[in-house]
DNA sequence: GAGGAAGCGGACAGGGTTTGACCGCTTCTC
DNA sequence: GAGAAGCGGTCAAACCCTGTCCGCTTCCTC
């Protein structure tokens, strides 16, 4: 058995799927101690692999890119994700149900009986949730293109204001895909929604690379959703404290801005369609409510408590089904 | 350094270099003698290379995948879904993002140069959705394998109850992923969350597949999720009549049950975890709301309707910003 | 500037692996 | 049917790989 071998290939795939490694983590994974990693490291090194290795906490190990590797393969958790990712893909909102299929098809044909197996067991449905856009995939393409070209992109947005931008980054999120990019004509950054955006041909010039607020893509999203402004989008949005610790809150509220006041008190900021709905959203912690405003949000809530109480005035039906679980 | 694994590498390049090899002439380069090339002809092939060898004059060895002319002649689309589908699966809720990673890069480098280039011009950020609960990739190997195999499954849910069950379909919608089976113990069809799930082995013996109601799953989960018996699941479900159209009602949920009663008039079956929540949650839609039952939702109509009107007496703060569309 | 986290690499013993040699078999082509 | 090429079993000896132990260095944080 050439374990060694087996645990240097290994140990370039984990290498290039990541940009740290620490050899603690390494070591954990290919299940040697963390001396035969520091081995394995140097048995690549000598083969001519350029890893290089950085100390101190957050150090590791890291692949210098483009390396020229040797032909990897697939292995079992590999081929999970492939199943996984491809048959998942058909709710993307990508156009790409079809490539996926095909794509998933060709690959299995390369793998190893053993893995094929893996693959065809598991074969999952795909339910598409209503009220996700589609975004083509060539708009898709396009813009991250631009990404990697660094081009300035002129595009109309919602059909009608023509934008150009500077483009970062293409995220997607919850099956909604964005750009992230600086918008030339506000002088800020801003979010776009990829299925609003149609690119317009040909792209502006190269553009030297901003520096992102806060620099992690994935924080700047999350910000936009549920940071300060994680309201913002909806054109209601108000302000309650509530008699419930901040965790509680949080852990019921995806949407929303929670903030601490002590042990039992917190402020919640919340956004929604309409004042009532609004209000509504409100009352779904079990807790006293104390508005902070807008007037329209108190309105609402003068208005649903009548209406609640009417509610509650209507006679009861008994034979109506109680709580049940499944 | 060690010899056999530097050697092994060195055979995969050599093979991926050269169409065919005679074993004669890479014992020659390699240093070794032949029969050593076939051990390690072999010892690649457990590794998994697809390595094919031609006897006879002009035979020899042929490493399958990775050469120039790779079986995996993907077209543009695949190579779009491949990328999207593998970046996006970061936030599929299974625990492969990293094997999804690693995927990528294997298959990136048997690809041809052009399409490679297509694959890193598409750089995705994925971020993850707050709330989807995490399955591990194990987990939904097991279920597929079930599933695949026809077997019985027998599994833990929400760590306390064993259930027996047969299962049919793997299904991820929205980010969550389910088990479509026929429970054995209660001989009905359910839909199981399988973040829920812990498999237990051995799974039992094989059965014969049943007909799932409607024959199409997809149909079948979403049914669930918005049909008849989309409110189980909750610990609490309360029904109303509002006076809305049923089409403007079921564009704002998505988890209820609505009923037609007539032009401006709907029934409305909603679950949630408390019966607060619950009564909050019928405030959403803008109408007058006529409580069905049961009695603990009247109640929480009725504790809302106090707590609003108390919410809505507090004294206004008039600096707080009102709505704002972005 | 002290403490700690992380990587470096020498030494060593025990145990598993690898190698080359030899050999008889099979398969394919001419 | 002959010859070329690959297959794979067996064996003893050489080889190497691994985990453990340990003292050093580097770099970050408090």
């Amino acid at each position: 058995m050439q374990k060694t071998s087996a645990r240097l290939l290994a140990l370039l795939s984990l290498l290039q799927a990541r940009r740290d490694w620490p050899g603690a983590l390494l070591a954990e994974r290919l299940r040697v101690s963390p001396r035969t990693v520091r081995r394995d490291v140097e048995r690549l090194r000598e083969l001519g692999y350029p890893i290089a290795t950085f100390k101190g906490p957050d150090g590791g190990y890291r692949l210098d890119a483009g390396t020229q590797l040797p032909p990897l393969l697939f292995d079992d958790d590999q081929a999970v994700a492939l199943a996984v990712a491809l048959q998942l893909a058909t709710t993307s909102g990508v156009g790409v149900e079809e490539a996926a299929v095909r794509a998933l098809h060709t690959v299995r044909q390369v793998m190893p009986v053993r893995l094929r197996h893996r693959v065809d067991g598991l074969q999952v449905t795909a339910v598409e949730r209503p009220g996700t856009p589609q975004v083509s995939g060539d708009v898709l393409m396009a813009l991250g293109a631009a990404v990697h070209a660094r081009e300035v992109l002129r595009f109309t947005y919602t059909s009608q204001e023509t934008r150009r931008v500077e483009p970062y980054h293409l995220v997607a999120r919850g099956g909604r895909w964005y750009l992230v990019a600086w918008d030339l004509d506000r002088d800020d950054w801003r979010v776009f929604r990829a299925d609003r955006i149609s690119p317009r041909t040909p792209t502006g010039p190269r553009f030297s690379p901003r520096q992102l607020p806060g620099g992690d893509v994935a924080a700047f999203v999350t910000g936009r959703f549920r940071g300060s402004d994680g309201t913002v989008g909806w054109p209601c949005r108000g302000e309650v404290i509530l008699d419930l610790p901040a965790a509680v809150v949080s852990r019921h509220t995806h949407d929303g801005v929670v903030e601490e006041l002590g042990p039992d008190r917190c402020r919640l900021v919340l956004g929604s369609w309409s004042w009532t709905a609004l209000a509504a959203a409100f009352g779904r912690f079990d807790a006293d409510i104390e508005v902070v405003g807008p007037a329209d949000l108190r309105d609402a809530f003068a208005l649903l408590a009548h209406r609640y109480a009417t509610a509650a005035r209507t006679a009861p039906t008994p034979e109506q089904g109680g709580g049940r679980t499944g």
